[in-house]
DNA sequence: CATTCTATAATTAGGAG
DNA sequence: TCTCCTAATTATAGAAT
């Protein structure tokens, strides 16, 4: 009938700590809402469920905003910079130096490195044309598909920029002229693969602006 | 010295709400971690800073866990199937129906607009192979792009499910004649863009294993 | 501005149905 | 299992420094 003192360590009882992750999970969705309403920020907030298969884990999982939008956070954090900061002490990390030991950062690097295998298994599969269903795309999918690109190239170009202070061995280095649009639309040779056949082929390279509209949010409206 | 009744709307004065920013994002923190202690679920908070850009961002970013860490779980959240849970209710988009207004949408729509305009820019800079900066790229830049890759593969893949039960118009709409995986298969040639190129450089598709540990923690040591 | 303080609002543990 | 209820704990808005 009244909350003891908040013991800061694991729940065994399981029932108990079953309905404390429900609560306080939807407790954190509801405050991920509120800072990002009262302040205009964009929160995201994802909670795995226990070591769970990833197919099965998705019934009990909570995601503040929608699940796609949390996907889109999650390749945005992917395409940031990530090294300046690394060094800034950054809100959060002292909870983790703090909680986290060892063995858990053990046991999710060995998960990760799991599920990493077999994503790029995924990513074969698709790439060597195991996977014929393209066909077929709307728009708005095409769309999707340059965004999501877009993380690619941002990542490049970060790691090239974190390169930037070393040596280069090639000699062609310099920055090169940053193509305009026109430049773009005035080289419509196939230098690019796939990706950029199956873009265009939905896409004229003027029509570029409507792209930012529809990918974030597929599903809001 | 007491707090009144929150109002859940955007706080205009803009130094309160930049402390109740700091504030609650700390709280929000907090709250993931002592989630993920109690009840032993991985959790992951992260706030982006207003519509900045990705450099500047990074220094207001709030994290929980790590950065290194979030980028692990977004890496997971980008593998889940995510196309079964799409029409369940799932928490959290509850309060984002409610809570956000059409102003707040709008706003942020515009912004993800320019950013996908400024970033699409630079997609067709690097696909049309203006920057030959590549050449250059480590092993771990290289698992990087394979890994942002996926996400692509990921995305392709949610939106054909999500046309399964709908009828494909030929030509009824815009829908685009795109080229089958299985025609670019067929030509040699075309079969492998930029991408595959640079992924086939530095690693042999035998030695796919080998990527799993590196990408989620690019620079964790 | 950033911190600290404090009274009050909000969250939530535990019990009961 | 879920919801409702109540009270103790926790978070935090606003003031003061």
């Amino acid at each position: 009938m009244a909350p003891k003192k908040v013991t800061m360590e694991y729940i065994a009882d399981a029932p108990t700590r079953k309905l404390a992750c429900k609560n306080r999970a939807t407790g954190l969705l509801k405050k991920a809402d509120e800072l990002s309403v009262l302040c205009s920020v964009e929160a995201c907030a994802v909670i795995f469920p226990q070591g769970e298969g990833e197919a099965a884990a998705a019934s009990r999982m909570h995601v503040y905003p929608s699940l796609q939008e949390a996907r889109a956070m999650a390749d945005r954090l992917q395409s940031m910079p990530g090294v300046e900061q690394r060094r800034k002490k950054m809100d959060g990390e002292g909870y983790v130096r703090e909680r986290i030991g060892k063995v858990k950062e053990q046991l999710s690097k060995a998960e990760r490195d799991n599920r990493g295998r077999e994503t790029m298994l995924r990513i074969h599969e698709a790439m060597l044309g195991h996977r014929p269903d393209l066909a077929g795309l709307t728009v708005e999918q095409l769309v999707g598909m340059g965004w999501t690109t877009e993380n690619l190239i941002q990542k490049i170009e970060d790691c090239i920029a974190d390169r930037g202070g070393e040596e280069q061995q090639a000699g062609a280095k310099a920055d090169p002229p940053l193509p305009t649009v026109a430049d773009v639309v005035e080289a419509p040779r196939l230098q690019a693969g796939w990706v950029m056949e199956v873009v265009n082929a939905g896409l004229d390279l003027d029509t570029v602006p409507c792209v930012g509209t529809a990918v974030p949010t597929p599903g809001a409206a």
